[in-house]
DNA sequence: TTGTAAGCGTTATCAT
DNA sequence: ATGATAACGCTTACAA
């Protein structure tokens, strides 16, 4: 630990510690040559602030705790670089933490975010496990808010991209493209976001008149092997769809890799769209047409959420996607020749 | 913030602070009686310490800071995944942060950890900037350790995977399927990383008796377009290789969305290798062959060695890393009978 | 076994 | 414009 203190700093200064104090805070009255003596002092001595004692003074961390499920996850990565660059804005940190949507280690993980007194938290795990989370929460009065995930009946704001409409509009272009018989396949139907998404969905084809099974809807775990995994057993149908839309980037890579492993072309053979648009899918053979979530503009939101003067509002928040078009979508075989019949 | 502090708990329960904090920290003798009554009271608060007040006193946050240089790269949330889970295990938090190698940010940040009293630093960012670093965290007496960026005269512990090793292994992979024209693909030359593993692929030309050419060696920047780009730039030769060293994964999945697009068949038509198996490795088409840091292993010995007791050695450790063998890889035959139109 | 009280390094109030 | 000094919430000798 650093030993010098704002004592020695007075010392040297030959003023008080109150006074280095205003000098460093920029707070009260300090005369020019004053300010410059203990400017001086602190270079000289390599001082730095002890930030705890500060913040114990003050009650302010600048530290705000951050929890995703996995900061593996590329989606979770790109969520944790925005909020970190705009924290950075704000002369803020950002602790970021994995809960693997385990509860019991959320809870251990909010736990230690409430004893460090970070200045808020912010939540992007799942909504599975949050209701205990909550109430750990509202019993610290601890500013918090939800990202990404739509929490009914949240004690705190919610930002989230609006995945209904990312749902529609991927779905809409896969339409307008032709295609008529499409699947979606999904993460675990108990997170909110898929329902919203599958919502998305149905309601493109329901506006287009196209007719709905539900056999279209398969929903596995997470990742690429989900999607891996939702691929195989597509395949087994008789009647392939002509799309699918993958409602993570991460599902649709695992798509892909299966539809290359039994030779079927994308999107020649069939279109595929993922969600999310992680650097992942612009790297993807074929890049993906995706719809990218607006992480900036929420991150700007959350943080100034957790850290503005005013009391906080609770409401929800839904920003739009963006549909991102790349390689992987385009009209069906099908679809074109019957055009030049 | 929380308003109930020690004396609320020491009040309800009818004891002292002393007594709580005691308790609360397992240290000194108390009844057995006296125990309950304040773990009661604790529970009937919902008291959580104030970590800032007990840091203050005791030095010790129990938060650990890395610098990586994106939080975004895949292997900087595999290597910062990995030492979240080994710094739980001590009870610890670790606050991640992206220097985007610039020397100016970075010393910003190495700052603000200093300031907040981390219980130690870890470096895992560019040796580019470490130099005033290294310097600013000396002047305080914080522990700090380099990991996987082999940084000389440093006066903290450093941990690295062996590039050098891993590099020849990849290499002598490539010639042992056959192949005797090889390139290799490297990130920026003044890392000493990348040295590294071109001294790797070098040795195992040099071993294999096969000829060195200095075109054979690309360098550009990180990530996959540093990759595509690299690509591009050999494909305009006329006597390609049959096997492409990409020194990370990234950058070979640049590699093989370019060859994809020229029509290139990997492994058919030219082999290709990765480094660092990060998921993306095993998910690309075709899975990369590729060598795996030891990250978990680097993990906890980085770990240790900033909250060991004892003085801090300053060593180098070097750990092996691991041969994968996936599907990018072939005997070159193929490419022949390619050719053969 | 339990309590008193002096810090830990700041900031902020109130004098001067 | 500057300086004493009392907190902030906890830990830890040292007493009792």
């Amino acid at each position: 630990m650093s030993k010098v203190t704002i004592y020695d700093v007075a010392k040297r200064a030959g003023v008080s510690t109150a006074t280095v104090s205003k000098v460093l805070n920029g707070t009260g009255r300090v005369g020019k040559e004053t300010i410059a003596r203990v400017e001086r002092a602190v270079e000289e001595l390599q001082y730095r602030p002890n930030l705890l004692a500060s913040a114990l003074k003050k009650k302010r961390t600048f530290t705000l705790g951050l929890l995703v499920p996995d900061v593996v996850n590329p989606f979770a990565s790109l969520l944790i670089r925005a909020i970190e660059e705009v924290a950075l804005s704000y002369n803020y940190s950002v602790l970021a933490c994995s809960t693997d949507n385990k509860q019991e280690r959320e809870e251990k993980l909010v736990d230690t975010l409430l004893s460090k007194r970070f200045d808020g938290i912010i939540i992007a795990s799942s909504e599975f496990s949050s209701e205990s989370a909550i109430q750990q929460l509202q019993r610290q009065d601890v500013r918090a808010v939800f990202v990404d995930r739509v929490v009914t009946d949240s004690p705190y704001p919610v930002f989230a991209t609006d995945h209904y409409l990312g749902s529609y509009l991927v779905t809409e272009h896969l339409i307008q493209l032709g295609h008529r018989k499409l699947a979606v396949f999904l993460e675990p139907l108990y997170l909110r976001s898929s329902l919203e998404r599958l919502r998305g969905f149905s309601a493109a084809l329901e506006a287009y008149g196209i007719a709905q099974n539900s056999f279209q809807v398969y929903s596995g775990g997470f990742g690429a092997d989900a999607g891996y995994a939702l691929a195989q057993q597509i395949l087994q149908r008789e009647d392939l769809p002509t799309a699918i839309v993958a409602t993570t980037d991460l599902i649709a890579v695992g798509v892909l890799q299966k539809l290359h492993e039994v030779g079927i072309v994308v999107p020649r053979d069939m279109s595929l769209v993922g969600y999310d648009d992680i650097p992942l899918a612009g790297m993807a053979a074929p890049p993906l047409t995706t719809v990218a979530q607006p992480v900036i503009e929420m991150s700007k939101l959350v943080v100034a959420a957790l850290l503005s003067e005013e009391a906080q509002e609770i409401t929800t928040t839904l920003l739009p996607p963006k549909l991102v078009v790349r390689n992987s979508t385009a009209a069906p075989e099908s679809y074109v020749v019957a055009e030049r019949e």
